[in-house]
DNA sequence: AAAGCGGGGCC
DNA sequence: GGCCCAGCTTT
């Protein structure tokens, strides 16, 4: 059974549209990006919250607003002023796409953002989760916007087995939606269905007593409602060990280094940091062999600060961070800087060297 | 279809 | 430690 139209056989979509509205009405969270439906707006949250809690977002959210309250002043912007204001949030590659495809609006679509799912789409960094997200929630037009939540409650409530971490599974529940969605209201029935999946339909211990769809969940009906959604395990992380050091000239400035414009942490600056082979066997020496090799600087490496652990999706660093001096000044490539601790608070660092600029501040203190 | 891509909160 | 979060792009 794998055809969207087998779940829906006898489904009360009528009543479950009603239930879930009415629900979502009396219920639904104030959040800043419902303050209007402004595209632009809709946009940026949709992309902040991409594998993202609300709670992390909503800062966030007002500040890269007050920095870029329209599309224009974003599509206008320094990238690094916009990396800069998504600092910390992760999954960097979100804002670049945003003001590649914002820039594509201003020029393309005269500044609008488009309302059909074949112009949108088109959009980088528009997937088929926010394209219905902004189609329905910013114009109202009748697309499902399938993200985990909506995945976990309809498995549960149409009782579906299928792995939600497969594609094809995705659009069998897009397909589900397409016939469940209130063609009245699609805005309130998507938005519904991510609100009950993040406030009731939980994924550990849903609250189903208090289930505004109970009457209509299949899942709840036999008691399965925990066996679901089903999702196979993800393979562990890598671990790599890597050296790092604080690198002072005689001015008291610090060399820091951009990273390339592809790949992890793109475009986002770091201190001097090289992978190593084997933990506490020649860290100082390969730092001293890359700094002279990569940049032609000689340096001095010296104590061992301390030992930074940090963790992605997939894969580990740890970080043996090292402080070092040389007497180089003058540096022109574009990607390597001396600054101050002052001055650095204006580059866009990734967390994992957010911590070393603060044992920098320690160990200059 | 699978892998790469961040960071934080919760258990 | 593992899991999950208003996923998308590249391979």
């Amino acid at each position: 059974m794998n055809r969207s139209e087998d779940y829906i056989q006898d489904f009360p979509v009528q009543g479950f549209q009603q239930d879930l509205i009415n629900w979502y009405i009396e219920n639904q969270r104030d959040l800043p990006w419902r303050l209007n439906q402004d595209p632009y707006r809709v946009w940026v949250s949709e992309i902040m919250l991409q594998q993202t809690r609300v709670d992390t977002v909503i800062p966030y959210f007002n500040r890269f607003l007050s920095l870029f309250p329209t599309l224009k002043d974003l599509a206008e912007a320094e990238e690094e002023k916009v990396l800069k204001a998504w600092e910390g949030l992760g999954y960097y590659s979100r804002v670049r796409n945003l003001q590649t495809a914002v820039k594509e609006v201003a020029e393309q679509y005269g500044g609008i953002v488009p309302d059909t799912a074949e112009e949108i789409s088109k959009l980088k960094g528009v997937g088929p989760y926010t394209a219905g997200a902004i189609l329905s929630i910013a114009y109202g037009v009748p697309e499902p916007a399938v993200d985990g939540n909506v995945m976990r409650v309809l498995s549960r409530v149409l009782l579906i087995y299928d792995d939600i971490g497969k594609a094809k599974t995705r659009i069998l529940f897009e397909d589900a939606v397409r016939t469940l969605i209130s063609k009245e209201d699609p805005s309130s029935f998507n938005q519904a269905m991510m609100e009950l999946g993040a406030l009731i339909c939980t994924p550990k211990s849903p609250a189903c007593l208090i289930c505004p769809v109970q009457d209509h969940c299949r899942a709840f009906d036999q008691g399965r409602q925990k066996e679901l959604p089903v999702k196979e395990k993800k393979t562990k992380v890598k671990h790599v060990d890597m050296a790092a050091v604080i690198l002072r000239n005689h001015e008291g400035k610090f060399l820091i280094h951009k990273r390339p414009k592809e790949g992890l942490l793109a475009n986002l600056w770091e201190f001097p940091n090289i992978p190593v082979k084997k933990r506490g066997v020649s860290e100082k020496e390969d730092l001293k062999v890359f700094l002279q090799a990569e940049w032609g600087i000689s340096a001095a490496v010296g104590d061992h600060v301390s030992n930074i652990e940090h963790v992605f999706s997939h894969l580990k660093w740890d970080i043996q961070l090292f402080e070092g001096h040389c007497s180089n000044k003058t540096i022109e490539a574009c990607d390597l800087k001396w600054v101050t601790l002052e001055e650095m608070e204006t580059y866009p660092f990734p967390v994992s060297h957010q911590k070393i600029k603060k044992m920098a501040k320690e160990v200059t203190a």
